[in-house]
DNA sequence: AAGGTATAACTTTTT
DNA sequence: GTTATACCTT
């Protein structure tokens, strides 16, 4: 090997993360600062340096995308074969231990996996049998999940409660609905977690078996784990501890999905000897964007106090504009990212608006319209959650796993089939008292002939082809998807779209077996559609956590928006809102965009809207401050003029000058003109120099 | 069992 | 104001 390439283009700090290769470690990853480079190269470190086998490093992600980012760069460092790595998102890399183990636990290895529509369905479910009202079934299932990750049973928490409250219900619906998984031979999301720690809690002959082997552990969005996974991590860190959190308390978002941030907060409580590093250095935005950032989330109490700095130079002031209202803002956007586009320094992909919630994308989606502006909405509604399809996996899930009684409830009478609530309560009925599942209830009463004489055909004509279907063997998942769809006559009554996405379904099954092809629709699911290639990008702050843009715009800066109204009297929540608030103003790298309205329409009511505290915390000299508010005629004029980003510089950004006594150095800025022109230049070795262009004496290289 | 009208709720969403 | 759900009608 030449000079050692795993190190090259590595910032102190980074180095020392990457080779520190015994014991716990922290890395402290500021917005921006080279993280996931940290894991990869380290992951490659510890293969070609320290011999571990590629298999042996148990590396965990919360994004599918984010595992497979990471296995591809790896992948350019190691000639050894990593497809059977353990590189994964936590939930995967359950499901492949689980598979093996859960016996142990006494479910089947051929256990369902419940999404959260899934997990909803049999929610409601309960509650009717329980005769709780129904509509309360996202709150119950949200703090049944909270409660899940937690790590916290249903017997724990009903005998923590009083046994009156409301709590004393939700008690009681947790245990059914426990039970009822179990009886379903099905997981929800939170289950692979909390079985996998009870896994190694109860049976430690397993858990020192994957101690030997995963010697090492590597976890990437560390401030994001919840309870469940960071004691599912401590589990399965060996007495050699060597582990290795990266993360960055101040990006911490997900709270109401049950993530802890005290987790990143006592790491060194946890592993008392561990190596504590700060990654501070930012590649992504221009000082003036850090410093914004960085006087907001300062304001929040009780973090890992990180200062970012940049070698880019200052960059342009951020801007914040004020209007009298939604359709102004959204106007006021749309032209400036025309002007932006049309001075041809970016193209549309370079730029995205970030809102708190969807509901705010309606009005620039409008607005960019009319200035024919091409963008794409970031939306939660992924393929996989589309009725369609949900359907047809449901067949398959049935096929695979004949306990599946939420699947086996989701298809009955889909397509229709004249069996209504009666036919199925008579279903339930029979199960119960028989205890067996859906499925072999239905089949019994057939065979006993205690069904309606108008449905009988049909009911034994859908058992038929399920068994049909599962004593069949496919060589592929989409030859049984396929068959699916013929035989159950789904196909005869849809719409063309429906079945367009259908036969989508079937073709991203080619060459995947059934079982694997279950596990990662399961799984993998959401947003991944095809990159945009060419359009502004509208996503909510949430969707942006990761991802960087030349220009950002943040709309809705008041007080009821961001903050979120709901925040407001909760202080955790509003350290969140302002969490939130960072990592939206960190993903610019070179413009920054905040816009505000003065009066807005939400729900019903006309609201006149304050700005956000939050700007309260912005330094005015990093600023532009721009109302436009007033009714006059300049307000239908075009946006402000955004000033030029670069009008034939001296000096072009990235291009070698030379000093006469600091010798060659690289442009990282060069702002202003003709005689006034101040230039920042990084010299290696003697570090950012900001200068008079004119006095300066450079020669250019 | 399907289709219609009234009613209420209205964030964020890695898997 | 919009959308999803709940209940009622045929």
């Amino acid at each position: 090997m030449a000079k050692d390439v795993l190190l090259e283009d590595i910032n102190p700090q980074q180095k020392e993360a990457i080779i520190h290769s015994k014991g716990p470690l922290l890395v402290l990853a500021g917005a921006g600062s080279g993280k996931t480079r940290v894991i990869t190269r380290k992951f490659a470190y510890l293969v070609k340096k320290k011999k571990y086998r590629p298999s042996s490093i148990f590396t965990v992600t919360f994004t599918n995308k984010a595992a497979g980012e990471m296995k591809e760069r790896i992948r350019g460092f190691i000639d050894q074969d990593i497809k059977q790595s353990w590189v994964g998102t936590f939930h995967s890399q359950c499901n492949k231990i689980l598979r093996k183990e859960i016996t142990a636990l006494g479910y089947k290895p051929d256990f369902s996996i419940y999404d959260d529509s899934d997990q909803c369905n049999l929610i409601r479910h309960i509650l009717k049998e329980l005769k709780i009202y129904e509509a309360l079934y996202k709150g119950v299932a949200s703090r049944i999940s909270i409660l899940k990750s937690s790590l916290v049973s249903p017997q724990e928490f009903l005998s923590q409660g009083d046994g009156f409250s409301f709590d004393e219900k939700l008690g009681r619906v947790y245990l059914k609905y426990q039970d009822e998984l179990k009886r379903c031979n099905a997981l929800d999301f939170d289950d692979m977690i909390m079985l996998t720690v009870k896994l190694f809690e109860d049976h430690p002959k397993i858990r020192n078996k994957y101690h030997e082997l995963f010697p090492y552990i590597l976890v990437d969005e560390f401030q994001d784990t919840n309870r469940a996974q960071y004691r599912l991590l401590q589990l399965l860190t060996s007495a050699e501890k060597n582990i290795c959190a990266v993360g960055d308390d101040d990006q911490s978002i997900y709270k109401f999905r049950g993530a802890d941030v005290s987790n990143i907060l006592n790491f060194e409580k946890d592993f008392p000897d561990a190596k504590i590093i700060k990654l501070e250095q930012n590649y992504r935005s221009t000082q003036n964007i850090l410093d914004v950032s960085g006087a907001v989330i300062a304001k929040n109490p009780k973090r890992k106090s990180k200062k970012l700095w940049t070698e880019k130079g200052c960059g342009e002031k951020i801007f914040y504009c004020r209007t009298n209202s939604e359709e102004e803002e959204a106007k006021y956007v749309a032209r400036s990212i025309k002007d932006l586009y049309l001075k041809g320094n970016y193209e549309y992909k370079d730029f995205a608006v970030l809102y708190r919630i969807n509901l705010q994308a309606r009005a620039i989606e409008d607005a960019l319209r009319g200035e024919t502006i091409p963008y794409h909405v970031v939306s939660g509604i992924s393929f996989y959650h589309r009725k369609e399809i949900k359907d047809i996996i449901s067949y398959m899930k049935l096929i695979i796993n004949r306990d599946d009684n939420v699947s086996l409830r989701r298809i009955i009478n889909s397509p229709s089939r004249g069996i209504g609530a009666s036919t199925i309560s008579k279903i339930e009925q029979e199960a119960k008292k028989s205890s067996q599942g859906l499925f072999a209830a239905a089949k019994s009463m057939l065979k006993a002939n205690s069904v309606a004489a108008s449905i009988k055909d049909k009911l034994s004509e859908l058992v038929k082809t399920i068994e049909r279907i599962s004593a069949t063997s496919y060589k592929t998942a989409a030859d049984m998807l396929k068959d699916i769809v013929e035989r159950t006559g789904y196909i005869d009554e849809i719409e063309e779209e429906r079945l367009q996405n259908i036969l989508e379904l079937v073709s991203s099954a080619e060459n995947i077996h059934v079982k694997d092809f279950a596990d990662r629709v399961s799984l993998l699911a959401v947003n991944d559609e095809p990159e945009h290639k060419a359009s502004v990008s509208l996503m909510t702050l949430h969707s942006a956590k990761g991802l960087e843009f030349p220009v950002v715009f943040i709309i809705g800066m008041e007080e009821g928006i961001l903050p979120y109204f709901k925040a407001i009297d909760d202080v955790s929540e509003m350290q969140e809102e302002r969490r939130l608030f960072y990592v939206g103003m960190t993903r610019a790298k070179d413009v920054l965009c905040l816009t505000g309205v003065k009066r807005r329409r939400l729900y019903s009511k006309v609201q006149e809207q304050e700005p956000s505290h939050f700007l309260r915390d912005i330094p005015k000299e990093c600023c532009h401050w721009v109302e436009k508010i007033q009714q006059k005629q300049e307000t239908a004029q075009g946006p402000i003029k955004v000033p030029p980003k670069k009008i034939a510089p001296l000096y072009i950004i990235g291009s070698r000058v030379k000093h006469p006594s600091w010798g060659v150095g690289i442009v990282r800025d060069c702002c202003g003109e003709g005689t006034d022109a101040k230039i920042t230049v990084n010299f290696p070795g003697i570090g950012l120099k900001r200068l008079a262009a004119k006095f300066a004496n450079l020669e250019k290289m």
